[in-house]
Parts: C-alpha cells; sequence; structure tokens
DNA sequence: CCCCTATATTGCATAAATCGCAATACAGTA
DNA sequence: TACTGTATTGCGATTTATGCAATATAGGGG
C-alpha cells in the first residue's frame, strides 16, 4: 500500500467528490477512482459509499480515515527528519519565449531562486507555440504558454495573466496604415483582402486567430507566416503588413511605438498566459514546487 | 513510499544482510536492493553503510527503522482493525500427484481446513514431473514436487520430508529379480545391460537418475519410459523391470510386497519432497498462508 | 598466490501496475 | 428531452518493478 493511496483518500474523504480531489491531486478522475477501488480491494471494506449522486464515507471509511491522516503526517514528519524535505536540490527545465522570459518569468524566477537556491533552473527559450509539445514530449518540465483551447488531461495549465490579443497595424504612415485605418473593422465590408497579414505558422495564437476569422468569414490576404511573437511585432513594426499578437509582446519589445492597435468592437477573446506542465511531472517537488512559487507570485492577478 | 518497501527495509535491517532477507521475504536479492536504493533515493539519505563486506544502519537508517516498524505495525493494525484480516475467503489451486495426496498433502490439508474453513482448495492430481512447469505457467499456485537440483529464483520451495529414492526389483522369483540379485550392483561389472530399466519420461527423478547413471557410466536398457512414479512401481511390481521410484511411493501404492529395493552402497541421494510456488504468487494472502500451514505441519520434519 | 565462495549492484528483457482517454451509466436540471 | 455533472470501466500506452545474468569485490582456503 502506498503512502500517495492513503493521500488520495484523505482528499476525497475531506472533498466527498472525485472530480474536485482529482483536481487537487493533478491526476484524472479515473486514476483517482481506482486508487480508492484498489484500496478498498486490499481492505476488504467498502471505504467510500457512492450511490450515483452523493460520496459519504462508511464507517469503516471512517475509521480508516483517522489510520490515513496520521499515516500521510508521519511520513511527511520522518521525511522531514530526515532532511530530504530541508533543501530541495536539483533541476527543473523550462520553456519559454523571449518575452516571457522578462514579463512573466522575472518575478517568479526571483521568487523561486530566493525559496530555493539549490535548485538549478535549465531556460530554453524559442518559439511560445512550441511550448505544448515540449512539455508533452516531456523536454522540459514547464513551459510559459497561453491556455490551449483543448486541454488534454495529462496536462496542467496555471494561469497567470491575461494579456489582450490584438491586430496590430503599423504606426508609420504607409499603405498598410492608411487601408487599416481607411475603413470599420467590425463592417462586413472591411477590405481585409487588400491588408498583408503576418500570421503566427503554428501554435495557439495561430489556433484563435483561426477560429475568429473562421467564425466571421474574412480570408485574409497572408503575406507572411512567422514563427514568434516577437517576430511578427518586428516585422508589423517596418510597415509590412498587420498582424495578431498578444499586447504584452509589444508592451515588452521595445517597438511599442512602431506599432498600434487595430481598433475593433467584438475583439479577440484575451490571451490566458500561464504555466503549462506534465501532471505526472507535477508530482516531482521540484517541479511542484516551482508551480506553487509561480502561483504564489501571481495569486490573485488572475 | 509503499508499506512494502518498508518492510523490507525492517527485514533488511534486521538481518544486516541482503541475501537472508531476500529468501524471509520471497524475492530475489536485486529487488531488495533496488527496493531499498528506491527508499534511499526518495529520502535523499542513505540508509544503509553497505562496504562490500558488511551492512549496517547509517544514523538516517536508525532513525528511519523506527519509523518503519511503527508504520508497519500500523498498517497491519489498520487493516486487521477493518476486519480483512479476520478471515480468508477465496480459493486456492495445488497440483500434486496421487501419492502425494495421501502421503504428504493430508495433513496439511486438514491443518489449512481448520484453519481456513471459508478457503477452497482447487486440486489437481498428476504426474508429479509436471508440478514445477504448472506453477511456473501459473496454471497452478502450488506444487506438491521433489526439489529440483536447479531452482529458478521466481520459484520458492519449502522442504516438507525426504524420501529414499531407490532403484526397485520385483519381489517374485523372474529372470529380471534374477539378474538383479545375481550381482554386486556397486562393482563396475554388475550386468546393467541385461536389466530392463523402467525409467521416469521427464521430472525430477528423471534429471537426479539420468546424472547418477552418467556419473557411474552405466548405459541402461531402457524398456520403457513412463509417467508418474506410481505406474512405474506397478510394472515394476508385475515382473517387467527393474524402475526407479521414491520409497514414499512404494509404501503408499499398496504394492509394498510386490517390489524390493536394490541394496547398493552408494546409493542414489534422498528425494527431498515439498512444496514449490512463485515467488510472486507467495504474496497473495491465501497462498501465503497455505504455505504457512504447510510449514508448521512438517515443522522440523526436515 | 590464485581460485572459489559469498555478497551486493547493474544492464537488460519481460511482466505487472498505473494512467489517461473515451465511452458508458445514471440522476438531477433547464 | 436534451443537457450537465459525476463516477466507473475497457483499452491502449506508459511507467515501474522484477528476475536473470553478468559484474565487482572481499574473504577464505589449498
Amino acid at each position: 500500500m502506498d503512502t500517495r493511496a492513503l493521500a488520495v483518500f484523505v482528499t476525497v474523504a475531506d472533498c466527498l467528490n472525485f472530480s474536485r480531489s482529482s483536481e487537487q491531486l493533478h491526476m484524472s478522475v479515473s486514476a483517482v477512482s481506482r486508487t480508492i477501488q484498489r484500496l478498498e480491494d486490499e481492505l476488504g471494506q467498502a471505504l467510500l459509499i457512492r450511490d450515483k449522486r452523493s460520496v459519504r464515507l462508511s464507517g469503516a471509511g471512517r475509521d480508516f480515515l483517522a489510520y490515513a491522516r496520521r499515516a500521510v503526517d508521519e511520513w511527511q514528519q520522518v521525511r522531514r527528519q530526515l532532511g530530504s524535505a530541508t533543501e530541495l536540490v536539483g533541476e527543473v527545465s523550462l520553456y519559454c519565449s523571449v518575452t516571457a522570459t522578462y514579463s512573466v518569468l522575472a518575478p517568479i524566477l526571483a521568487a523561486f531562486r530566493a525559496a530555493h537556491p539549490a535548485v538549478e533552473i535549465m531556460m530554453h527559450t524559442g518559439d511560445q507555440a512550441d511550448g505544448i509539445s515540449r512539455v508533452l514530449s516531456a523536454q522540459d518540465d514547464v513551459a510559459v504558454t497561453g491556455r490551449p483551447p483543448r486541454l488534454p488531461q495529462r496536462l496542467e495549465f496555471l494561469p497567470l495573466l491575461e494579456s489582450p490579443l490584438c491586430i496590430w497595424v503599423p504606426t508609420a504612415d504607409c499603405a498598410v496604415r492608411q487601408v487599416a485605418l481607411g475603413g470599420d473593422a467590425d463592417s462586413p465590408g472591411f477590405d481585409w483582402d487588400r491588408l498583408p497579414f503576418i500570421v503566427p505558422e503554428r501554435g495557439i495564437t495561430k489556433d484563435i486567430l483561426d477560429a475568429w476569422l473562421r467564425e466571421r468569414g474574412i480570408r485574409p490576404r497572408v503575406y507572411a507566416q512567422v514563427a514568434g511573437h516577437e517576430a511578427i511585432v518586428a516585422m508589423v513594426g517596418l510597415g509590412l503588413g498587420i498582424g495578431i499578437a498578444p499586447q504584452l509582446v509589444v508592451r515588452a519589445s521595445g517597438m511599442a511605438d512602431s506599432v498600434s492597435p487595430l481598433n475593433m468592437a467584438n475583439s479577440l477573446p484575451p490571451l490566458a498566459i500561464g504555466l503549462c506542465g506534465l501532471r505526472r511531472r507535477l508530482q516531482n517537488p521540484l517541479v511542484k514546487s516551482l508551480w506553487d512559487v509561480a502561483g504564489q507570485t501571481y495569486n490573485g492577478a488572475v
């Protein structure tokens, strides 16, 4: 019998709800369900009475809960006593865009370094669009990324902040700007066809944009497919076309003066930015602590 | 962390010897070694100091041992409390020869039935030679068999009793008997060639006999290869030849008067008879309890 | 001094446990 | 009635544990 199973049982016994427990425990509902089943199997007793609309403790469950709390507690105590929990040592690998390094990560890393000076951070930067796949393929423990529309259950997402997703227009007076500001972007007659559009090559921003365009029946003239928001902003700033990027990136880019947002009534939904990691990896205390520090740093911000 | 790992640690801490622990725990040495490694890994502390010729507890190990004992104890206590250990229910499957049923198994089964009336015994009888493979292929939980010369480590063997392995000669006055008793079986000149030999088709007895014959450079005249000691005894009793079988089988066969042993100075080694089972299956409490009852029933007999 | 035994560890292949996903079942609700 | 929320289950895939064989090393004779 595994202490993890005991911890699961304690959580479920507290929530009296498998779904909520599964979230707290960073596991799937089925994993929780089976963990309890195994436990009951091993004990030859039902611990939780589930009757299709409620979960409650059985008599044996109440007795066992007392034991389980104590056992979990004593285990953690002995861990601490042996010093394994005093200081975390090891490394955590992190994937993010260059922009995220400044704007999202800086405060997290400062706090994390202060809390766990012996943990090394392996940071890999690149196109934010690759974050999810880097995490899924276990190349990195955690990535800073936008929230995917559909989150695979083995991924965990911790929202940190939101940034408006805008379509950006060059500030300099040029053909692109004149067309872009020459009409009402909300109206069906807006001249999308004459506007060179710089779109993301892949990733969440591309997915959101595609959905948004499809909804409105807009078929943009794609001027370039570019990897990385930073590059999109740069190209827009140079007057090559209009492009999509989170406001955050523009602010951090040093090109805030070279681009301005395209005003629209029904604008794009804001982008939720946060940490993304494999659930399984979150059981690793190092990854878990980075996660926790991030959550605390941005506590209540979103 | 698994309570099983704790139990392993407690055992090793008590023995201060991995090999002996592995026997007590019904696991391979490597499994024990790795269990301890995992534990140390999880705690980030060495628990046992191994310096190539001795094992002793580290400081952390001593502390942890106190915890581990308590944790194992409390776990067993809560199990008992919840009643999972009150009565065993289920079934155990058993393979043995017809003879073993009477001579070896009877007292075990009587004691086992008394101790665990709710456990059903599924008994399969057949040639004792097949016992090992039945167990290896998990067709049966446990078999009564002779001790194999080389025991695969995933098998456990519990010796119960020994029986002399003899070469049997018909009692009735016949050609076979005259030749067999007409010379000194120990002498190199003994007339093996003129004696029809009834040998086991396969199994441990065959292996032992083959080795014994090879050692002495005897090439017997094989009259028949037969499955099952009972059949060998029967054929010898009918005067068809000489044959090998444990004394136990002859005694139980009702043909004890029809056959007599061939006297030899350097006789065959006695056959160790006992229970054989997959180590893994021994962790099943039902199988374990049958094993334990057998051990107690024949306690000290061998 | 060298071979042999005893003991613990490690690479590797295999067996078992666990997990997440998708499908299912069922009760309450809009 | 369709829909939502919740728990379970079959199944494939991944992760973990195990046994075996090989390796390493020390001690004990001959």
